[in-house]
DNA sequence: TATTAAAATTGGTCGGACCACCGGACCACT
DNA sequence: AGTGGTCCGGTGGTCCGACCAATTTTAATA
């Protein structure tokens, strides 16, 4: 509890969520521990109680504590009751990734884009077409953009909101965004990304929906397979270091 | 006495949550729109700004107000960053049950968890088995939550934290909760879960991916039909009336 | 007309006050 | 010994009014 910075940010009550969701997430603070009274909290952190409050009112979105009126805050189990949120903080909890939830979330994505390229193929709209059409030959988007209003599009496009949905938290959460940014480092690898945009379109165009699936799928196999190589460079590079 | 329900606490922030939330999701607030600036609103609802603010924060953390210093507080976009959490609110937008959304949330779960199950086959410890069959041999829990800790333990023994932090939600959503107390009013249904128990805890123990996969997926597939079915009828019965 | 400076608007933070709820201690009665 | 009643301190929930900080709008100026 000592070691709690005074802070002094753009949005105080940010900083604060930062550095509460770091000390849960590190088990510094585990499940069921009490934290100080906010007006002790508050007055450690060098910040009024009501900004205190509004960091707590996000910690608890979160589902990283929970308010008891009357009672006290408490540390919850992040493993049973976590947002998704917290996977991209989660992943990066020591500095560099882990790679073990990288390659879980690479898991959840491979088993779902696969059947939205495949609802998608099902359900698409001359609009759906045309807006996937205008964005996959806009040369004045990034290819990191680009990618990611793709997949927006072929999501909305399955008339599938849990899929929308939950692409969102793959575009949002800028994971994807980093990961994008090495894999298109390399040409070849743009090379065979715009060959599967076209693939993709045709397939969804033609309303294939197993080719669309199996278009998808092995693109992510590649691409899973190309950034996993990447981000094991690096580390053996650090590692030299 | 069983039929007392422990009535919930409501905060005032929280009305104002699920006020604002609904008229969002309605559509009544559309993407861009600007709300009304913090003083005014919190009169309009009769609220003191700080209770205003604290609300707006959990809005910002689902994502579906975005705050500027010095602008305003502006409408999101729910489909274009909106957070999983929204799903069990936008299934529930009409008073019913969304059936579109909620097979798109059974799709979810249909794609994921056989994967889990695989998973934990191949990485589940003793350790792991042993709370299995405790729960699976418990008579003294509720069926809804045995069911529940089961698949939560089979997410743990995939070792896979994004899978954990998923089913969570589909845990804590209240969303599956509601279902299964429809699912085991069905003796048959009970009686065809109670073997899943036994078939998927076999196959996790003798470390057989492929199997525990295939058992998960069918009794999902089981579970879906007979679930649609009975909202089905349901539905049918509210509209003769 | 374009530029710049002041003013107004709006979210962010603050300090202090009071209300609502919980838990434990203590008491009265059985 | 056990039950319920009452009180009190601690804690979260809400409120008030003020000022700070970022942005937008307006007005003055070149």
């Amino acid at each position: 509890m000592a070691t709690l910075n005074p802070l002094q940010k753009t949005r105080l009550h940010e900083g604060i969520v930062a550095q509460l969701q770091e000390k849960i997430l590190s088990g510094e603070f585990r499940d069921g521990d009490k934290l100080p009274p906010e007006r002790d909290l508050a007055e450690s952190l060098n910040v009024n109680r009501s900004t205190l409050r509004e960091a707590f009112k996000k910690l608890e979105m979160l589902d990283l504590v929970e308010i008891r009126h009357g009672d006290g805050v408490y540390v919850k189990d992040y493993l049973e009751s976590g947002n998704l949120e917290l996977l991209p903080a989660l992943m990066r909890s020591g500095g560099g990734y882990d790679v073990a939830i990288l390659k879980g979330l690479l898991d959840l994505r491979r088993l779902i884009l696969p059947d939205v390229a495949y609802q998608s193929a099902l359900n698409r709209t001359a609009e759906d077409l045309a807006e996937m059409e205008r964005i996959i030959r806009d040369g004045g988007i990034s290819l990191n953009d680009r990618d990611m209003m793709l997949y927006r599009l072929i999501a909305r496009a399955s008339r599938n909101i849990p899929f929308v949905i939950v692409l969102n938290f793959f575009n949002n959460s800028g994971l994807v965004a980093e990961l994008l940014t090495l894999y298109f480092a390399d040409p070849n690898n743009i090379k065979r990304t715009t060959r599967f945009y076209d693939e993709i379109f045709e397939a969804i165009r033609d309303r294939k929906p197993d080719r669309s699936k199996k278009i998808m799928y092995d693109l992510l196999i590649f691409a899973e397979g190309k950034t996993i190589k990447i981000l094991n460079e690096q580390l053996n590079k650090d590692g030299m270091k």
